[in-house]
RNA sequence: GGGCUCAUAGCUCAGUUGGUGAGAGCGCACGCCUGAUAAGCGUGAGGUCGGAGGUUCGACUCCUCCUGAGCCCA
């Protein structure tokens, strides 16, 4: 085959087999090397700006897919801005306080962590959550995600810890923050109080009792039920509905009080047969009229609530104020019922409790009901499975107990409606989420900030040893950020009061001046929330409010939400123009993620085995706004689709071998079908861009691997591969092929380089056409829209003709099933119509059927039908440079078996 | 239990304000090519649009309920 030397097969140093599990490093390395977040930061020096603000992970254990996606969406999002034109800074984050890392440092610690001083675990907490902190950062990396590394932020960062006082102290200079007994969600394992936040929900098995309740003025008795008899101690009331019927009824000698509704279903409970129903009434009756605890014999109003429930119990339920939100609310707030919350912080009831006194309440239930029995007032034990509250770290079912805790007041200075008013201006994206946010903000209670735990931001908050009072004060607290920046927030443990006061403090109260620090820390979700502050108005390089937050749609409870109320006291604004919000990552089938199903995905595993460009094509590849699913098979299915993506830029690369910008030929000249084509890359610029802009990138995704594998392979590159190949180097029929090749694949590793960031970057340094190159396509800019390219006539000539070849090809396939021909060049195409148009249309590009048809030759004429198609084999011999059949192959002597078009190149060629 | 969200071929996604027989890519099956070759091309088979009602002349598209799944709460 020695004609085979003479034509222009492609060649390309860019292997077919990606190995990417090789060659990613290998690039990570290069970007290493050269900087490249300075380098493409430098490149957007004086942009416009856009700044995607990065939600902190939690710094502890290595990342999980729901991670990953999550940094991925980021990076995609600012590459894309960046390639638009936009100075994009991204500087990722941490959190790094809180319950999970000192658990975790605590436990691995074992004994010895009792031994340790508060100074000496959070020393330890440090050193872990600093370690975790690289750990991750190399495994963000991995996954092709660019920022500023380097000068990360971190909310254990002194810079950062002063930063969180300073809108601290507004807060309590506005007066936001106050102090208060309020029940709370206590683990009394983990000995602290829980944030909403810090709850999970599981079923448990609880007691059902029923006890009756002696009325103050009758001897009629009121029948209570509650799941939880250790809070009896601290009942103080009974709640009833005030829009249900209540009943007295008559059993053996007594009267009773229940719902009606309930009557049938307790009495079946309580298994009496025999009563009657004496009279029927409004619950609302009963408000105020007075009962007798039976246990302290001291008094216990009824009060009217509508939370009570008609489902179970008797209709009256049992308010203990300090042992619930509801009987906080309605008890305490609207009817002033005593708090009472006999109970220590390991759960153990204090002196108040009585005789329980010393009695752990998980041991206390036993005991109540005995004396219950004992006074006559039980009527009946059960078991209830229901869903219960327990504690996110060590899983165990939580109590409410009564302390005194620092909260932040939503109702102050009107904060709640301002916070929704900025909530309005801000777009949320998918748009339900405004919704979600708005409904989660108009119903969330006041901020419970203070834990009592060691490893967070010290509340810089004194207690007066003289007359008890607490002190919060934005004296002390400005006067302690001044420490925090020099020394970090270890100085409220390392100082003495004396040091972290004010010269000269006293006790507003009583003027003492014998004051001693309290050691409570805040909510880690004040840490992150204050990140606007920390980060976007520190940075010069940043703006506040940021373009952008991107997170999961947990954070309109969590981030989004801590971070606008805190925005909103300290600049009365959202720290947002947009939020958009994705989904969570489920299995094949649907379900969560769990170690116990062996259904997790792990990302760094993907990346090992398949190369972080698979994952990212896969996160491409999904509808991200909602929920979306990963498994093997799914993962298989993106390596198929990245070998075609990839294959479609070696082939490029390889037909552009010889081709610099030096030989693009003018829109004017080009070739019809080139025309064509570049058309049809015009339109999928547009709605690549389109879909970029609504950050939909599962449609780009869609357009753009349907394009490489139809348009392009299938069709375009395939029907230009013989002028690429056969004729002459600098002829133009080939160089207007490849001019269309080039705007093709310049545009493509630009468009698709937020997604397949490794794999753009590889084939970016081996397109060698480009005059002015980059070091990085990073920093290239986006394939420019050119209507004018669109020519109307061309786009509609060959829709038509696209409709014939459907049309041929089923022709072509028929015959080579009947063994006629093989290859489709064997071919003569035989088109019949009986449309003028059809065979107008024809006449027009009469001499470029064959090219398009790839077959040797066509003929048309008038038919019966609108349109016929059949094959036969091609007229006179196969040419033996380009497999042609022609009739006059072979009548060129000097080369022997070529048709005229190769012998014409090749005397070209030897000329 | 409440709020929000989702449910279209094996997989990932399209289906404009309800209107002729429900689409694409991948995968799969069968075949072709051997000058993109651990590639390329062609043809084809796959869906009662989660289920049940309802509104309408007509619904994958609107309403109700149910089932399953997820997030956030209780």
């Amino acid at each position: 085959m020695e004609y085979r030397q003479t034509l222009n097969l492609p060649s390309t140093e860019f292997a077919m087999r990606a190995n990417l599990v090789e060659k990613e490093p290998r690039i990570l390395e290069k970007w290493r090397e050269m900087g490249i977040y300075n380098y493409v930061q430098k490149h957007r020096t004086g942009c416009p700006t856009f700044v995607l603000h990065d939600g902190p992970p939690y710094a502890n254990g290595d990342i999980h897919i729901g991670t990953a996606m999550n940094k991925i969406l980021k990076d995609t999002v600012i590459r894309y801005k960046v390639l638009r034109g936009y100075r994009s800074p991204y500087v990722p984050g941490w959190d790094t306080h809180g319950l999970p890392i000192e658990h975790k440092v605590t436990t691995t610690l074992g004994t010895k962590a009792r031994s340790m001083s508060q100074m000496e675990i959070r020393k330890a907490c440090e050193d872990f959550a600093r370690q975790q902190i690289e750990v991750q950062k190399r495994q963000f990396q991995r996954l092709g995600v660019v920022g500023d590394w380097e000068n990360y932020y971190a909310t254990l960062k002194p810079e950062y810890e002063y930063k969180i006082y300073e809108v601290f102290e507004k807060l309590v200079n506005d007066g936001y923050v106050y102090r208060a007994k309020k029940p709370v969600l206590w683990c009394h394992n983990c000995r602290t109080a829980l944030a909403q936040a810090e709850i999970e929900y599981h079923d448990h098995t609880s007691p059902s009792i029923y006890v009756k309740f002696k009325m103050k003025d009758s001897d009629e008795y009121i029948v209570i039920w509650t799941t939880t008899p250790w809070t009896l101690p601290g009942n103080t009331g009974i709640a009833v509905h005030p829009d249900h019927h209540y009943v007295r009824v008559r059993v053996k000698d007594e009267v009773w009080i229940l719902a009606e509704k309930l009557l049938a279903n307790t009495m079946d409970e309580l298994k009496i047969d025999e009563y009657k129903v004496l009279e029927d009434f409004d619950g609302k009756l009963l408000e105020n009229k007075i009962a007798i605890h039976p246990l302290y014999e001291r008094e216990s109003r009824i009060i009217v609530a509508d939370f009570v429930d008609m489902e179970t119990g008797s209709g009256c339920v049992h308010i203990a104020p300090g042992h619930g939100e509801e009987d906080y609310e309605y008890g305490h707030l609207m009817y002033g019922l005593e708090v009472i919350s006999p109970v220590n912080e390991e759960g153990i009831f204090t002196e108040e409790a009585g005789k329980y006194a010393g009695i752990h309440i998980d041991k206390a239930n036993r005991l109540i009901i005995d004396d219950l029995i004992a006074k006559g007032a039980f009527l009946k034990e059960g078991k209830i499975s229901h869903s219960y509250p327990h504690c996110w770290r060590c899983k165990k079912p939580v109590i409410f107990r009564a302390t005194e805790q620092w909260f932040i007041s939503v109702e102050k200075s009107d904060l709640r409606n301002r916070v929704l008013r900025q909530i309005d201006m801000v777009t949320w994206i998918p748009s339900w989420g405004k919704n979600r946010i708005s409904a989660m903000i108009q119903e969330r209670p006041d901020w419970c900030i203070s834990r009592q735990r060691v490893w967070g931001t010290p509340i810089p908050a004194f207690r007066c040893n003289d007359c008890q009072e607490a002190i919060l004060d934005p004296l002390i607290i400005n006067h302690f950020a001044k420490v925090v920046k020099e020394k970090g927030t270890n100085a409220w443990f390392e100082l003495s009061e004396r040091e972290l006061l004010p010269t000269g403090y006293t006790c507003k109260k009583c003027g003492s001046k014998n004051l001693s620090k309290m050691y409570d820390t805040l909510d880690v979700w004040i840490d992150s929330g204050a990140s606007f502050e920390a980060v976007l108005t520190t940075r010069p390089d940043l703006t506040f409010p940021a373009d952008m937050y991107l997170e999961g749609s947990d954070q309109h409870r969590g981030w989004f939400n801590s971070s606008i109320v805190l925005s909103v006291v300290k600049h009365d604004k959202a720290p947002y123009k947009t939020v958009l919000t994705h989904g969570f990552i489920k299995d094949e089938e649907g379900k969560k993620m769990s170690k116990s199903l062996g259904n997790v995905v792990d990302p760094l595993e993907v990346c090992s085995k398949y190369g972080a460009d698979v994952l990212r094509l896969w996160l491409a590849s999904s509808d991200y706004f909602n929920d979306i699913r990963i498994s093997q098979n799914i993962i298989l299915q993106q390596v198929e689709v990245y070998k075609k993506v990839r294959n479609t830029f070696r082939y490029l690369l390889g037909n552009l071998n010889d081709f610099s910008e030096d030989n693009i030929v003018p829109f004017e000249k080009l070739l019809p079908l080139d025309k064509w084509a570049l058309g049809r890359l015009q339109q999928i610029i547009k709605s690549v861009t389109e879909a970029y802009e609504n950050y939909e990138f599962s449609r780009v995704y869609n357009i753009l691997v349907k394009y490489c594998s139809v348009e392009l392979s299938a069709i375009y590159l395939d029907i230009v591969k013989d002028r690429l190949y056969v004729e002459s180097k600098d002829s133009l029929k080939r160089r207007s092929a490849q001019t269309v090749l080039y705007y093709i694949l310049k545009s493509l590793l630009v468009m698709l380089s937020p997604i397949l960031a490794f794999t753009c970057e590889e084939a970016y340094e081996h397109f060698k056409s480009q005059k002015m190159k980059y070091e990085s396509v990073q920093v290239e800019h986006w394939p420019e829209y050119h209507e004018e390219w669109i020519d109307q006539k061309i786009m509609g000539d060959f829709d038509e003709l696209m409709r014939i070849r459907d049309h041929a090809l089923k022709s072509l396939e028929e015959i080579r099933q009947a063994g006629t021909i093989g290859h489709s060049l064997d071919a003569k195409l035989i088109i019949k119509s009986k449309t003028e148009e059809i065979l107008n249309l024809l006449k027009e590009y009469e001499q470029y059927l064959d090219e398009f048809f790839i077959v040797s030759q066509v003929e048309f004429s008038k038919g019966e039908e609108e349109l016929e198609t059949r094959v036969q084999r091609a007229d006179g011999e196969k040419c033996d440079r380009c497999w042609k059949y022609h009739p006059l192959t072979g009548t060129e002597p000097q080369f022997p078996k070529t048709c005229p078009r190769c012998a014409e190149v090749l005397r070209k060629q030897e000329g």
